[in-house]
RNA sequence: GCUCAAGUGGCGGAAUUGGUAGACGCGUCGGAUUCAAAAUCCGAUUCUUCGGAGUGUGGGUUCGAUUCCCACCUUGAGUACCA
């Protein structure tokens, strides 16, 4: 009987679905293990061979675990709300909903066809209502709560209130907005209700705060970053203006701290811990005031070095920064006013790539120096970004590499307070071999002692004190789209006001058009069901908005990374009406044990979900403050995309031509299009032949005609040299010896229809082949269904583990999947023959015995350490030797079936069915390693002479390291090898290595 | 620039604590089977001037280095002057 897979597979994955074989159970004996995939996002276009390479190392690993005995918590879910769903809506008018809806259908079906162990009752979408009702849930607690620095957690603003209206706000410890202004607890009580919520926004956790964002007028919306490209919007080239706007702000800068020592508690990656550090971007040092001479105005800083106070010798701000208008002199005005227009000009980006170009100018205004009170010159450049601390730095140039390049670049004096320190040819920033002097009170300090000195001087003098700062900035939630989570929140009298959770979830309102208004509200102005009525506690027309008792309701929509910060804890308990989980739930899964994504979440999701954890663990709501106890990257799979080689007239040798350079230009255009195949493409380019060489050889109507027609006063026609154009091809039309379908390309591409092709000897077209992202731009997609059509499921998950190491990027070479899929045959063939069952009940001999245990042991240590690449070879060399050993015992090849099925388990539950178990194999005990089977008495020595291996010696693993010098001493080939000469040394590792020195 | 990965045959990759470099697979070549093909099976496959050389390059430590140390080069990812 033949290995028909995919029979086998559509069987298993029915009896699975039917059999709800992969439900878990929130009460077990067992004990739990929770494997989690990340979200993904439901895209229009499917999976491609690049996405389910990690849900197959989860599902691998999920599998084992049940094979360990674990109670096993495997979901999968979609995160629906985003952009490209909106982008087709806009242009298609089609509700992204529906969209959306098609898309998961395909995901559901790709997913369910690798065979997947997801426990799909509890799959959750985040744009269904049910689910994001919690989300908005948790985005009322937020508001609700404040950060109490002196209990360092979260807080009910009722225990701020209650401050507030007992003792005002003198000796509240908060992570709140800078402009505070103190106030007693009588004029707290006085206060009128609008001034109260005022306040107490400045402390919530998440808040209304005005943020500058890229505004782009035409398309009507904000921009990133890299959405701009040289200060027009990439989509459609429209200018783009820097606007402030009133946004919903999260309050993660509160947890910074927290974030950054919680990195210490979880098994995650190095780099990845190393990105979000650089993130949240922590430096201790101090602030220090610096006085403006002759204005009321005074220049904060934030500075590492506080002890080098009296190296400095300039201040440098930002080009942006708002005094720099205030104390600019009006001889230096023109020149500083240039200097702002030119860098305004620049966009962030380039300003900070280019580290080499040094500019900057001078205000003509000068600081005091809090010290020494010597006039400091203030200077603008753009080295200094406005963005992060103060927008000003204090210039040290003898210990600050930038400041001394701008130093050394306008001849601005260089004071050195090192001692014995060269600083005539670069500035010294080594804090541990720092001595100062030249510096009043800190000389002969070092670097520790100096700094604590330096702060509490500056204390003293009330211009300073020490100060730890950190870049990560508060994150903006709010978003001008459609297509995301409504806020539960209405506006009266312009203050933001929270609907009762009990009337959530405030569910997405209908809209014609899913653009943004014509002035420029978000798309949700264009709904006309889009006010809240606080006595019927529903949503009603806009037109009866009166701001007594109906009142309008936010605009904006909440950010993609909003649903994906709390899915993973919804998932123990997702069909629960009444709480966002039971408590019963989450003391029982606690956390995510295994979380397997990709490195691109690193400060993004990664970060927010760790936020939000936190918070709802200072609420009380989950039992540990970090959801991932540990996580591993996939690497991403590459594309291997497919070129065509078009022939292009090249110009380096126009010394050659007598003509002019245009007309070498005209003629570059006058080229017929040439498709030359890529082996002889490369050929006659090394070979550095002409055209005309190439036209010699192969005889082209269309080039002869060119060459015709050349004008041989202006050109050398026998010197004509060419180069080439890539062209993408479909990898589809490319089969495994890179050959091209050249008549599906003519009619994929019907401008080569007509053209000019130049084929290999044998009459084939080669394409060329090079690694590049897998992406339906570069024609390079691979999808998953062909895979599991053309060779089954289990063939695609043990080749996708196959490729490489886990975490690695790795091509993709479809052709190289004959591989396992033979192997996956002839395991079959280990246990069917042609005329039924192979397996009985023989002895196993002892080679057999060994075969599996090395198996055993090989197998699990791999799965434990993620390396799942390396199992798959031990499977193929298990195979091999079990049927050079022609091995039919099932006291074997059973155990062997339990150590495949979490890798190919569509065949292993096949051929355990057929062994005769009723159950299914997922519910079997992995086999158990016996080191015994793997004991041996001798040993293949290898023999090194100067420890490179000349020949081997089988040797018996009882001889002392004397019998093997004897034995190896007295070999035929050792004598050979030596020729009379006496070695110096002999070392032997018994049981490893024996090495002659001499 | 910084941080983190990585660099091994024609290709993907393997090599446990420093101990036989190239497992396993693809591809290629040769053979068997076949009328032929597919499928299957068997063998060979780092280079080589046959002495050797060889894991990006140059040093070092060691009896012995893909593995450890130093310097450099290249590629990829992330990040943006962190004051």
């Amino acid at each position: 009987m033949q290995y028909h897979f995919n029979d086998i597979e559509a069987k298993w994955q029915k009896y699975w679905a039917e059999n709800k074989t992969f439900k878990a159970s929130n009460t077990s004996d067992k004990p739990k293990y929770y494997v989690l995939d990340m979200f993904p996002y439901p895209s229009g276009a499917g999976l491609h061979v690049g996405h389910p390479l990690g849900y197959i190392a989860s599902d691998i690993y999920a599998r084992y675990k049940r094979h360990k005995g674990f109670n096993v918590l495997h979901p999968q879910g979609y995160d629906s709300f985003g952009l490209p769903a909106e982008q087709y809506a806009i242009q298609t008018g089609q509700h992204p909903a529906l969209t959306t809806e098609e898309n998961i259908k395909t995901y559901r079906r790709q997913l369910d066809q690798i065979g997947f162990s997801f426990d799909w009752s509890r799959e959750v979408r985040t744009s269904d209502p049910n689910y994001y009702k919690w989300t908005q849930w948790i985005f009322i607690q937020l508001f609700e709560s404040w950060y109490n620095n002196d209990t360092n957690k979260a807080e009910s603003i009722e225990t701020l209130i209650s401050k507030f209206s007992a003792e005002g706000n003198a000796n509240v410890n908060a992570v709140c907005d800078d402009n505070i202004e103190p106030f007693t607890a009588e004029q707290w009580n006085t206060f009128s209700s609008e001034k109260q919520q005022e306040i107490l926004l400045q402390y919530r956790l998440t808040y209304l705060a005005e943020t500058e964002v890229n505004w782009c007028p035409a398309l009507g919306t904000v921009l990133a970053n890299d959405e701009i490209v040289n200060g027009v919007s990439e989509r459609g080239g429209h200018p783009v203006i820097r606007k402030k706007m009133t946004q919903w702000s999260m309050r993660i800068s509160a947890y910074a701290e927290r974030l950054l020592q919680g990195l210490d508690t979880i098994d995650w990656t190095d780099s990845l811990k190393e990105s979000q550090r650089n993130w949240i971007g922590k430096s201790v040092g101090a602030s220090v005031t610096f006085k403006v001479n002759n204005h009321d105005e005074v220049i904060d800083v934030f500075t590492t070095r506080p002890d080098t106070i009296f190296g400095v010798s300039f201040m440098t701000l930002a080009p942006e920064h708002e005094l720099v208008s205030k104390i600019t002199t009006s001889e230096q005005k023109v020149e500083v006013e240039a200097y702002i227009e030119a860098t305004a000009k620049r966009s962030e980006r380039e300003r900070m790539a280019d580290v080499k170009t040094i500019s900057g100018a001078f205000t003509g205004a000068y600081a005091e120096h809090p010290f020494t009170k010597e006039p400091i010159p203030i200077w603008i450049g753009d080295y200094v970004l406005a963005g992060y601390g103060t927008g000003a730095v204090m210039s040290v140039p003898c210990g600050d590499q930038r400041d001394y390049d701008f130093a050394k670049h306008f001849n601005i004096p260089i004071p050195n307070i090192f001692e014995g320190v060269d600083i005539s040819e670069e500035a010294f920033a080594d804090k541990d071999n720092t001595i100062i002097a030249n510096s009043d009170f800190l000389n002969g300090l070092n670097y520790k002692k100096a700094t604590k000195l330096a702060i509490y001087e500056l204390e003293k003098l009330g211009q300073g004190e020490g100060k730890t700062n950190y870049r990560l900035r508060d994150a903006v939630f709010s978003r001008q789209r459609y297509w995301g989570e409504p806020f539960p929140v209405y506006y009266v009298n312009g203050m933001p006001q929270m609907i009762d959770a009990q009337h959530l979830p405030i569910t997405l309102p209908e809209v014609e058009k899913y653009l943004p208004t014509e002035n420029g509200e978000p798309p949700l102005g264009n709904a006309t069901v889009w006010a809240w009525c606080i006595e019927t506690n529903s949503v009603v027309s806009n037109d009866k908005i009166n701001n007594t008792t109906i009142f309008p309701l936010e605009l904006n929509t909440m950010p993609g990374w909003a649903g994906s910060s709390q899915y993973f804890n919804r998932y123990m308990d997702p069909h629960n009406e009444n709480e966002i989980f039971s408590k019963e739930a989450i003391d029982y899964w606690q956390q995510v044990d295994l979380y397997i994504g990709g490195s691109e979440h690193a400060t993004g999701h990664l970060l927010y979900a760790r936020f939000w954890q936190k918070f709802m663990f200072d609420l009380g709501l989950v039992p540990v403050d970090e959801f991932a106890k540990k996580l591993i990257n996939q690497g991403m799979i590459l594309g291997t995309s497919a070129f065509v080689f078009k022939l292009k007239l090249m110009w380096v040798d126009t010394l050659f031509h007598k003509g002019s350079i245009d007309y070498l230009k005209e003629l570059a255009l006058k080229l017929p299009t040439i498709l030359c195949s890529t082996e002889i493409y490369q050929k006659y380019f090394s070979e550095d032949l002409s055209l005309f060489d190439l036209n010699e050889k192969y005889d082209l109507p269309e080039l002869d005609n060119f060459l015709n027609n050349v004008d041989t006063n202006q050109v050398d026609i026998y010197k004509l040299s060419f180069g080439e154009t890539m062209i993408h091809t479909d990898v589809s039309l490319v089969n495994a010896s890179n050959e091209l379908d050249v008549e599906a390309f003519k009619n994929w591409r019907p401008e080569f229809k007509n053209v000019s092709w130049i084929f290999e000897d044998d009459n084939t077209y080669t394409v060329f082949r090079d690694v590049e992202k897998m992406s339906k731009s570069k024609y390079n997609v691979v999808n998953p269904d062909a895979i599991c059509e053309q060779y089954g499921a289990d063939s695609l998950r043990l080749y996708e583990m196959f490729l490489g190491p886990l975490e690695q990027a790795k091509p993709w070479n479809t052709a190289g999947i004959t591989g396992v899929h033979g192997f996956l045959k002839k395991f079959w063939k280990l246990y069917v023959g042609d005329n039924g069952l192979n397996v009985n009940d023989a002895k196993p001999t002892a080679d057999n015995l060994k075969t599996l245990h090395k198996t055993i042991k090989k197998v699990e240590e791999d799965i434990e350490n993620f390396s799942f690449n390396t199992s798959v070879s031990t499977f193929m060399i298990a195979c091999n030797e079990l049927t050079a050993q022609k091995c039919t015992s099932k006291e074997i090849l059973e155990p062997l079936l339990i150590l495949l099925s979490p890798y190919a388990p569509h065949i292993a539950e096949e051929l355990w069915n057929q062994l005769g178990h009723k159950e299914s194999i997922s519910t079997a005990a992995f086999p158990k390693f016996d080191a015994s089977h793997l004991v041996e008495s001798s040993k293949e020595y290898p023999i090194s002479f100067n420890g490179k291996m000349k020949f081997t010696m089988e040797l018996s693993l009882d001889l002392s390291k004397d019998d093997i010098e004897k034995a190896v001493m007295a070999h035929e080939k050792t004598i050979a090898q030596l020729q009379g000469r006496a070695p110096k040394k002999v070392i032997i590792v018994p049981g490893k290595i024996v090495n002659i020195v001499g």
